[in-house]
DNA sequence: GGAAATACTTAGCAATATGTAG
DNA sequence: CTACATATTGCTAAGTATTTCC
């Protein structure tokens, strides 16, 4: 995916003014990671492209006799089905959003709309002015105490308004309301989205009900709401309120309260055998367990990976023993296993609706009392509760550590962290208990343990999107993205001067800014070798990045994911030539940034604007982008070309950001069906077309294809006809375009990590197109407060 | 001051749910 | 209703950035 950089392109049109020197450049050292030696440890840039760490999985392995047995070996659960003490939870203080506060929440977002025209020093100084301690002066402040974050953030309006809300706030009771069940059955099919997300997940008050049947009554009437009026009070748009940060320091709960986390099910031998040359043998349980991930996984790219053989078999082996009689991979035969395997889903896959329906309901039973948590007496849905179960570590791309056994987490290799009040989870496996119970309220996480592929990192158990405490510092991060706006021309203007810089580091620091800025790069930490070789642009290393004449520098390298990034732009002949400095004298493998880290460059960024770091040109050139995108691009039309306009401004983002995928394997056979039925309809047509003109002259058609013939012989109704199928055609040939475009372009996630939803949100109320169009029902609670913004909200 | 530990955010793909054509 | 296509959700790996430790 290669695209060009032109101009047009910017969030913000370049300008080259010259400006005070008002930025000195950190001048920190840098460990020197300069090693100019081993030739051999120059690869890349050939044996990349096959190495995207996808794993499709080719559905034609072997031929599976598909068995009638119906019963499933199912999960042991473990079933420690004691009552849910969360449900006792009740929340009894009223607070009841009203319209009042809709119309605060409005004039909020106007005050902070203005601001933006409003003088930088000026506005800082209206921060300053109500941050807590006021610090005196202005931009090239970094701001010390982290705890002023959320004030300097917010503009004076919102802060007040914040703090008006904060006695009243409705976020998100606890009722009786919460179980799912009760109500789902009768009503909730033909209920939007959005209210039935609220009926399960944040409870709801008493506004809300009355809405709900207001929004039921005229949904079959009225699908989209005429008026705007209707269209902004819609259930749809629904906001929660945010808490307002407690502003108490690091302290982000005074209650916490959940249950604890989900155990998968112990291991249920099945006593199918391997052949090992031939020969069937009998495998302990912990052997065949192995054995079973990896006979399970025959058919996927993975068998392809030597690493992730090599270092499977190496983990097997040390299960089976020295003297164990399967002495090699190579003459071992997992298909006994891998035929278990098949089988067992097809057994899952034939099973009646009812019999599935009964095994989620009995497992969603067992699960409902570990979705939530209470935090600060207010309900809130747990993400991860089930601990990942044990298996062979998939890493992607060249993973030195793929293929490794990733063994079972227990109790005790977990450290809880609860409110010290509420009663600690009881400890799911018999027999056992957590590694440690902890009370620490600066943190979210509710339980955590050694991630056991990498013994420096841990997982951890947090809550859902929808909190609120993701979502408020969702919000914060797209506040800071917003303040980035005003801050980036100065920035610009630093970084344009600092490509001619004699200073190394600063000429570094200015280039790298530049690139982060206008590729929307990641900052690229620092990684060890027990990791895949992928680069950010502080990581870039000199054969990333070619120049290739006329200021034209191409871009080639494995980011996140190994992901590629391939890229020409054209940049200024200052950049051209400090790249050409920085690769001089450097060997491939060696960094293109010598001078340069993370932190250094984040320490470097944090003198131009508070808090900022790397990540933030990519949120803002996202956030902007759509919203520069939208309000160019939009224009009069029905609700499914505006959706169009919206999904093509998604994907600028999503290709600036490099977000891609891999392309199903049923891609080209779809495309090519849909062609086939294009062709076909187009045969209809000029066959439609030809007996439009034998109808006129009164002949009869010139193929009596149907019975219902009768009925065509008008010259109106073959018309009809053919506009008709035109359509058909035109929306499939759209189709089908769109479908070719987007078959690399995954929209996703810019939609879930960079696009601010209130840009959504805003552009959906004024162009009257239901939110549900843009959101899932996820989405829309990931999103709750974002809801009520402004229709004339920009980014 | 630098490495390591920590906590949280971002990422693609697999599994599952839902929609739709036949 | 079934089968297939598409959309959504779940899962967990892989990043960023800050804090802590030595």
């Amino acid at each position: 995916m290669s695209h060009e950089f032109d101009d047009e392109d910017r969030p913000i049109t370049f300008k080259r003014s010259s400006m005070s020197k008002s930025n000195e450049l950190h001048s920190k050292r840098r460990k020197s990671t300069s090693h100019c030696h081993d030739g051999q440890s120059y690869k890349k840039t050939s044996d990349v492209l096959s190495s995207n760490g996808q794993c499709s999985s080719s559905q034609n392995g072997k031929v599976v006799p598909s068995a009638k047995a119906t019963s499933v070996k199912c999960s042991v659960g473990i079933s420690t089905a004691s009552t849910s003490n969360l449900k006792t939870y009740t929340r009894f203080s009223s607070a009841n959003s009203n319209s009042t506060n809709h119309l605060k929440e409005d004039k909020c977002e106007n005050s902070e709309d203005e601001e933006d025209k409003i003088p930088l020093s000026v506005r800082m100084k209206m921060n300053n002015d109500n941050a807590k301690q006021a610090t005196p002066n202005v931009s090239t402040l970094s701001v010390k105490r982290p705890l002023d974050k959320l004030d300097s953030l917010h503009s004076s309006g919102k802060k007040a308004k914040l703090s008006d809300l904060a006695s009243s706030i409705n976020a998100k009771q606890i009722s009786a309301k919460s179980e799912p069940h009760a109500e789902e059955e009768e009503d909730d099919d033909d209920i939007p989205l959005s209210l039935v997300m609220n009926n399960l997940a944040t409870s709801v008050n008493n506004k809300s009900f009355s809405l709900k049947k207001f929004t039921k009554v005229n949904k079959g009437a009225a699908p989209f709401v005429k008026e705007k009026e209707k269209l902004k009070k819609s259930e749809h748009f629904k906001s929660t309120k945010l808490l307002q940060s407690s502003g108490d320091g690091q302290k982000k709960w005074t209650t916490f309260v959940h249950n604890g986390i989900i155990f998968p099910p112990p291991y249920n031998p099945h006593g199918v055998k391997i052949l090992y040359k031939g020969k069937p043998v009998t495998l302990t349980p912990e052997q065949e367990e192995v054995a079973t991930w990896f006979a399970d996984m025959w058919d996927t790219e993975y068998m392809q990976n030597e690493i992730f053989k090599n270092n499977f078999w190496n983990d097997w082996q040390k299960l089976l023993g020295k003297n164990h009689v399967i002495q090699n991979v190579k003459d071992c035969d997992f298909t006994p296993i891998y035929d278990w395997c098949q089988n067992e889903k097809d057994k899952k896959k034939q099973m009646s609706s009812a019999e599935k329906k009964a095994l989620r309901e009995e497992k969603m039973k067992q699960e409902e009392k570990y979705k939530w948590a209470i935090v600060d007496g207010v309900k809130e849905k747990v993400g991860n509760f089930r601990v990942e179960p044990p298996g062979l570590f998939r890493g992607r791309g060249k993973h030195p550590k793929t293929g490794h056994v990733k063994k079972r987490i227990g109790p005790n290799d977990v450290i809880i962290n609860i409110g010290k009040d509420a009663p600690i989870p009881e400890c799911p496996i018999p027999g056992a208990s957590w590694k440690e119970i902890r009370h620490d309220n600066t943190c979210s996480w509710l339980a955590k343990w050694r991630d056991p592929t990498k013994a420096k990192s841990s997982k951890y158990v947090f809550l859902a999107a929808s909190s609120s405490w993701n979502g408020q510092s969702d919000k914060e991060k797209y506040e800071k993205a917003r303040m980035l706006k005003s801050y980036i021309g100065n920035i610009r203007a630093a970084y344009t001067k600092g490509f001619t810089s004699i200073d190394i580091t600063k000429q570094q620091i200015a280039v790298a800014t530049y690139f982060i800025d206008k590729l929307a790069l990641r900052a690229g930490n620092e990684k060890d070798d027990e990791e895949a070789d992928t680069v950010g642009c502080c990581t870039l290393k000199v054969e990333n990045v070619m120049a290739e004449g006329h200021n034209k520098l191409k871009f080639d390298f494995l980011g996140k994911d190994s992901i590629k990034y391939e890229n020409t732009v054209e940049v200024e002949l200052p950049v051209y030539n400090a790249i050409l400095k920085f690769q001089k004298d450097k060997c491939p493998g060696d960094a293109l940034f010598d001078k340069l880290d993370t932190s250094i460059l984040n320490a470097h960024l944090k003198e131009l604007m508070p808090n900022l770091t790397a990540k933030v040109f990519r949120t803002f050139n996202a956030s902007f982008t759509l919203d520069d995108k939208l309000n160019k691009e939009t224009k009069d039309g029905d609700v499914a070309e505006k959706v169009v306009v919206y999904q093509h401004a998604n994907k600028q983002v999503a290709i600036i950001c490099n977000h891609q995928r891999s392309v199903s394997k049923s891609h080209s056979s779809q495309i090519s069906k849909l062609s086939g039925k294009i062709d076909e309809l187009q045969a209809v047509l000029k066959e439609l077309k030809i007996d439009l003109d034998r109808a006129r002259k009164g002949k009869p058609p010139l193929k009596c294809s149907g019975v219902k013939n009768q009925s065509n012989l008008n010259p109106e109704a073959i018309e009809k006809k053919i506009a008709q199928t035109s359509a058909k055609i035109e929306k499939m040939q759209r189709d089908m375009h769109t479908k070719e475009d987007l078959k690399t372009v995954a929209l996703g996630t810019s939609k879930i990590n960079y696009l601010d939803p209130r840009i959504s949100v805003a552009w959906c109320k004024r162009n009257e197109v239901p939110i549900e169009k843009i959101f899932s029902k996820t989405l829309l609670e990931k999103f709750a407060w974002a809801m009520d913004v402004d229709p004339d909200f920009r980014f």
